[in-house]
DNA sequence: CCGTATTACGCTAGCCGTAATGATG
DNA sequence: CATCATTACGGCTAGCGTAATACGG
């Protein structure tokens, strides 16, 4: 059998031209390399090589074997990473949410029952999620619709509602019954970024929103204190008493999309390993 | 990298179940395997094996690296193979032919021109001939139809007649000015199976044929010459003195298509290394 | 106990580097 | 004479085998 190393010598030659350069890039000596390719002709049984004195060049079945090894090479080195990738999988729980608060709340109960395991988690949209599920990306998803696949096996597992707070002096300050989506057209609303899938309901339910997005969660929390202006936060982060500061009102977001149903969902081969994990979570 | 013996080794491994087993199969003692096993995993970095004291088993990580190392073994392999095939291809003429008369007569020119070249010939029909000089299989075809496809280098190089030979007590023996297939009905004739094309168009100009077919070509004269059966040959071997014995009468066939032109064709891109070829010949 | 894996130890084949030679522009 | 390929020679690593150890059905 060809070694890989002599299909490395002769795949570094084919694309330095010379045995010398090629000797350099491989940090071994010319002669190494003259006894390499000597061996592969010998091997294979067919030159491989058109021998001026002074010049070695590659003849059309050293082309072809050149072709040939950098393929051997290149599927040489895919093993050592696709095991260790599939390794590393197989230590790792990639969880998927459209939306951050369940997976604060499922990722702590994660973490306790499987030991030892990484957990990644990654926020999108209902859609790729299920796409990432069924491709086996991710090891469960967290929903806000009931995923209709009957090859998955799923629970509800929690709930979040919408609000928005506003200074008691805002004019919205009024609605305290609450108020709808749509009667937040033109406003500036100051909005972190990393909410999932409550973003895409915002853009798309206020007409002509005016977000003032923030990234970074704590200067998030810090403009959401100091500035006048309206936040979306929920009832999770209201339980948690997140935003109660006197001189604020908290106004319901009447329309039936700001209450949600989450669903955690994971493959149905995978229902047995997660057997713990749903029994775990509540409604 | 991951060197080639340490796949062929984990491959025996996966196969064969253990390390003994693989070890005799390898010709290699079981140290030898037990070490390469530790060392496959050092290299990829995670572990390939389920290791009870006394039995050694594949774990998930190991069958896909088994998996994957057959594929690259395969492929290993597969170097060789078709360096090989490929330097032995660029020795060989491959000529193919619809006929035997016309690969008779331009074999021992292409022998004579292309020194050191293996010739090797074929028989088939027009339709395949075509179809593996497209596929480089074969590097010259010999048809009996102007080939039509335009990437095609071709020149008409012989023609060739067929006769009826029989006995002159025979009843067809009276048709002397020639005789047409379709006469031939229900008629006994002996026939020499590797004629090519010839063998399809006497089947099927014939209503109701009875063939007498002999394989070897020396059997084949002596049946031939002995028996009192109708024979087919054609001009060329009538040139040649065969058949021509005493007693027996030649009745041209009159059909058109008895009487055929060959052409010799090659691909477009191999016009020039048959320059010569094309010369010599003569329609 | 026999079959299996592993460890310990010494050997050697094979791969490499250095140095020298030859060829070429 | 600078560069490239090749040959010659000696060193050393890495893979191997033998022998010994340990574990199990």
């Amino acid at each position: 059998m060809l070694e890989i190393y002599l299909l490395e010598q002769l795949e570094a030659f084919a694309r330095c031209g010379t045995l010398s350069a090629a000797a350099e890039e491989l940090h071994l000596s010319q002669p190494a390399l003259t006894r390499s390719m000597k061996k592969l002709e010998e091997v294979i049984g067919v030159p491989l090589f058109e021998r001026q004195k002074n010049k070695l060049t590659l003849n059309e079945n050293g082309r072809l074997a050149a072709e040939y090894a950098r393929r051997v090479l290149d599927q040489d080195r895919e093993i050592v990473e696709r095991v260790r990738a599939f390794d590393r999988a197989s230590r790792t729980i990639s969880i998927g949410s459209c939306a951050p608060v369940p997976l604060d709340q499922i990722v702590p109960v994660l973490s306790r029952l499987y030991v030892g395991m990484t957990i990644s988690q990654e926020l999108g949209n209902d859609d790729a999620l299920l796409e990432r599920l069924l491709a086996g990306e991710h090891k469960l998803v967290i929903l806000h619709e009931q995923p209709e696949d009957e090859s998955l096996h799923w629970k509800p597992c929690s709930s979040e509602k919408l609000f928005l707070v506003v200074p008691s002096t805002h004019p919205l300050a009024k609605h305290e019954k609450g108020i709808r989506l749509k009667e937040l057209e033109g406003q500036s609303i100051l909005l972190f970024s990393q909410i999932g899938f409550w973003y895409e309901l915002c853009k798309e339910k206020i007409p002509h929103p005016r977000f003032i997005l923030q990234d970074d969660f704590h200067t998030f929390g810090e403009l959401a204190y100091a500035s006048a202006l309206p936040v979306f936060t929920t009832d999770y982060w209201v339980k948690r008493d997140e935003y109660a500061s006197d001189g604020r009102v908290l106004l319901p977001i009447l329309d039936p999309e700001a209450s949600v149903n989450y669903y955690l969902a994971c493959a149905g081969k995978d229902r047995r390993r997660f057997k713990a994990l749903f029994e775990q979570i509540e409604a």
